[in-house]
DNA sequence: ATTCGGCCAGAACGAATGTTCCGAACAAAC
DNA sequence: GTTTGTTCGGAACATTCGTTCTGGCCGAAT
């Protein structure tokens, strides 16, 4: 671990500036263009550095395939799909994800895919994704996931509802 | 303008779950091993409707060339350098920008490079990037961009400083 | 002087990747 | 049935792009 060259700092700036504003990594070719520097070759080396110090990670064969730490929203599990008066479907696809503000991620919230437009007055339309978190007592007029554990039923069942009472 | 079919609309939230993922938008293949199409033709054909009705943009001849709109965090301009008892210096880079948070948008607020070490007390290094605040008045103890106008310096000068009085 | 390591340039190779061409299946309309 | 528009698959092509090879420059160490 040394100290980083003034190239090398450049193609960091570069690199963070050109993700954010493109949402894309650069290639190799434009990292170079953009540091002053002709050959790939002297791009790669470089690269190669930054990486073996931890400064990003590279997928190799792959275009564009530097990845800076530390970045992208964090995500959280799409557990199923809910509808009112439906059961709760099984996991259809186990990477389905949705990102989150950072405040999600640690307190036991998960996400459910809605199915259908029966809470369509509260703006939750059918495909939308809501993020629950697990609580035991509701207030007059919360939005909550009501479970209904049965017998023959593992899974219970759960309907979106407002609460009033 | 019509509606998208179900394979259009898988694709769509492929290279969603694929940009939050990986931090990088997916190549054509990709896209079509995902949602399960043998011919890259085909997803062009689609990704071609998706862009005709503005649901991405593309950049063409480009590798993974795929914009999702309303990605990113917002940015404001880096407007110049700034040090302890040395002026602002001009603007080098006009497409020099910082990702800020939401609510720095649209406050009036801009962003300062930080040339050296005279704040590292309050961990602003060298390289850092100040977003500043505009206002009149200041409370004792709050770090502070002096502006001093000057005849002949259209620019000014600022400084940045912990105000005590 | 010689050697060594760090850094660089130019060129070429091969894989990845976007684009295009051709033909076909299918459904709806006439 | 024929036509028309939409969607699709297979293949080929051209460009982009990551990697590698060869060699050169330069300062420090031997």
């Amino acid at each position: 671990m040394r100290a980083l060259s003034q190239r090398q700092e450049a193609m960091l700036r570069f690199i963070r500036q050109y993700l954010s504003e493109r949402g894309r990594p650069p290639t190799v070719r434009e990292i170079g263009m953009a540091v002053g520097i002709s050959s790939t070759s002297v791009v790669d080396y470089n690269l190669r550095i930054l990486e073996r110090d931890g400064h990003l990670r590279r997928e190799r064969e792959l275009s564009r395939g530097i990845e800076l730490p530390g970045r992208g929203a964090p995500t959280i599990p799409v557990l199923g799909r809910i509808a009112a008066g439906q059961p709760i479907e099984a996991v259809e696809d186990p990477t389905d994800t949705v990102e989150v503000p950072q405040r999600f991620v640690d307190g036991g919230y998960y996400a459910l895919r809605v199915k259908g437009k029966s809470m369509i007055e509260d703006h939750i339309d059918d495909g939308d994704v809501v993020v629950v978190k697990p609580q035991d007592d509701v207030d007059d007029g919360d939005i909550a996931v009501a479970l209904i554990v049965e017998e023959g039923s593992p899974e219970g069942e759960a309907t979106l509802k407002r609460i009033y009472r």
